[in-house]
DNA sequence: CACGCATTTGCATACGAATGCAAGGGTCCG
DNA sequence: CGGACCCTTGCATTCGTATGCAAATGCGTG
């Protein structure tokens, strides 16, 4: 009892009584084959323990139903979450994830070509390291691909992301009623076109106020550079009142900097708002206000966008932004009441 | 200039003037080709955008070359770490990673149907949730199971962990050191092997010196759920004053609960110890002391455990433990300096 | 009982690349 | 110049499953 190969659609034919095609049928849901030859093949199949190959199964069907996922910066609670619910919505929808994580200084070439030969059905891109490069390619061998959180200039790929500039912009109304002057902003990776966006929506709604244009440093979505931006912010001689993050991995950094290096009580001295709502972010410790992009829905949008990309390989290039809402907590000092 | 389909290997060799078989041995390192041939089987695959097929390749080798990985507790920053380390060493060894994250809720039986129908060479289990059931039938099935921060009883099954007991113990007595006299200990899940042996190491090693036993509570590993342990905890008419945690993020939850709702000062009114040492432990919010275990080496080992079990089928189970440290930072009263 | 129709079944082939085998080509030596 | 030997090459087969097609079976009706 002891075979030293797994079982085949041959073995379970053979053991049933019937022909392999039987057997494929009888795991083919909706095939053409009668109760009584199911049953007898899954009874073969319990007792040789057989499971179809995939593998073989996806050379015929040309279908891998796999989607390949590259995702980065697994420190910032974000993407974690964000790639849960993926993982989740992409099983419910009947496919498997290959994981691919670029790593910091890694080249993105070999991982492209990784996943390209893997046959997976599509990808979606939640690194912004490897974007325009890389979604070039893989369109051009005819891999949708979904940018997530993300998006490029031609509007050529498909991509989901929040209310950025909108959100941005929300947020700085939001400082200015709340009797702010001095602003300033801390960006994420410079070719990030998430941190681009965010910046003008805050940038405008600031010239467009009359105010003092924001100070501007680059805290490269890193924990430990985004503290060296908020150092180099706080020792100005004339330091901002009002801070707001790329995000809220920056906003932490930024936050526990001005408490611990320069005593600023945070909601009270200073305001710092972040932009995602993290789970984190409604820790005590923190509190933080920022502009919620919701998990769920977001990954729902690229699940949705991805398989509408399989259903129609000619399907035009969706370009979703998902609705965000302002979170308000502690860490920003709030506007007046107005009524009442 | 449009193909219908993906170029194959025959187009290739095709366009090369060459056999398929020249194209397949071009594309497989050290195989027998001329240098010529392999030039020329190159520019025509340049030409025509051809990769080789893994999938076609995975059939007629056996090898998917791929590797499950199943992981729960995504909002705990350890797992994504890990999986972001276990990713580029899996990587790095040639193999790809397929993710499976099984809900909270969800049944683990059909992602368990998955994994092993999708071929994956081996399964590293980091979900407490499907443990034992699932490690069973995988090695039934013929695939090696390496579980990552947990163990079954039986020694059947390859695992990867920390020194628990150790470093629990080692923590106890860096409690009883800093002259605390009330002990309490926040567990994971009570069917956790992790949450059992720290508790074990640490029970123990208060036992042994004569001390009152720790008073305990469950935080089933979830932020909200620990902080209404938590709050169990120091509503108690004679609440603790060293609180050890089942891993950080369970730590987190206590802190911030003792300080928001409770006015304790962590470090000074009462001690809080963690185990993980993850990036947020450092942070100057926490200041977290704690046991690290290192992500690193921990993925090194799981990976190279892996790597064992499928150079040798018949290699018998690996049960490693991996060194840690106590890191001691801020959240914990010290020991008074014995010298000097 | 014969017939038509619907359902089930097996046969044979296909998917795309890897590989054992034998034939082809080249080199080197006697 | 012949032969031994090594390096290349192509042919044919193989991996495990899906599926078109035709044969076979079952069922209901006249």
């Amino acid at each position: 009892m002891k075979p030293s190969r797994r079982p085949t659609a041959h073995d379970v034919a053979a053991l049933a009584g019937v022909s392999q095609s039987a057997v494929s049928r009888a795991f083919t849901p909706g095939a053409s084959i009668s109760r009584r030859a199911r049953l007898l093949v899954q009874q073969a199949a319990e007792t040789l323990g057989y499971r179809p190959n995939l593998i073989a199964r996806s050379l015929i069907t040309r279908r891998s139903g796999t989607i390949g996922i590259a995702i980065g910066y697994m420190d910032n609670q974000f993407y974690p979450a964000m790639l849960d619910a993926m993982c989740a919505g992409f099983a419910a929808a009947g496919y498997r994830v290959l994981l691919f994580t670029p790593g910091p200084g890694g080249d993105p070439d070999p991982i492209l070509d990784e996943v390209l030969r893997y046959q997976v059905e599509a990808v979606v891109l939640a690194s912004a390291r490897l974007t325009s490069h890389f979604a070039e390619q893989c369109s051009q061998a005819r891999v949708p691909v979904v940018l997530f959180n993300r998006r490029t200039e031609r509007a050529t790929v498909s991509s989901i992301t929040g209310r950025n500039r909108e959100g941005a912009a929300e947020i700085a109304r939001f400082l200015i009623d709340g009797g702010h002057l001095r602003f300033a902003y801390v960006a994420g990776l410079e070719d990030s076109s998430t941190s681009r966006d965010r910046e003008r929506g805050f940038v405008d709604t600031l010239r467009q106020a009359g105010l003092t244009p924001a100070t501007r440093v680059v805290g490269h979505y890193d924990f430990a550079l985004a503290r060296e931006a908020a150092r180099t912010l706080f020792s100005a001689p004339s330091p901002p009142d009002a801070i707001f993050c790329a995000n809220d991995h920056t906003a932490f950094a930024v936050m526990q900097t001005a408490q611990a290096e320069f005593g600023l009580r945070v909601g009270t001295d200073i305001s710092v708002v972040g932009f995602d709502d993290v789970p984190l972010a409604a820790w005590p410790a923190f509190d933080l206000t920022t502009y919620a992009q919701p998990i769920r829905p977001m990954a729902e949008r690229v699940v949705a966008a991805t398989l509408a990309h399989l259903a129609d390989p000619l399907c035009p290039p969706i370009q979703e932004q998902v609705d965000g809402s302002l979170i308000v907590r502690g860490s920003a000092r709030l506007p007046p009441r107005r009524h009442s």
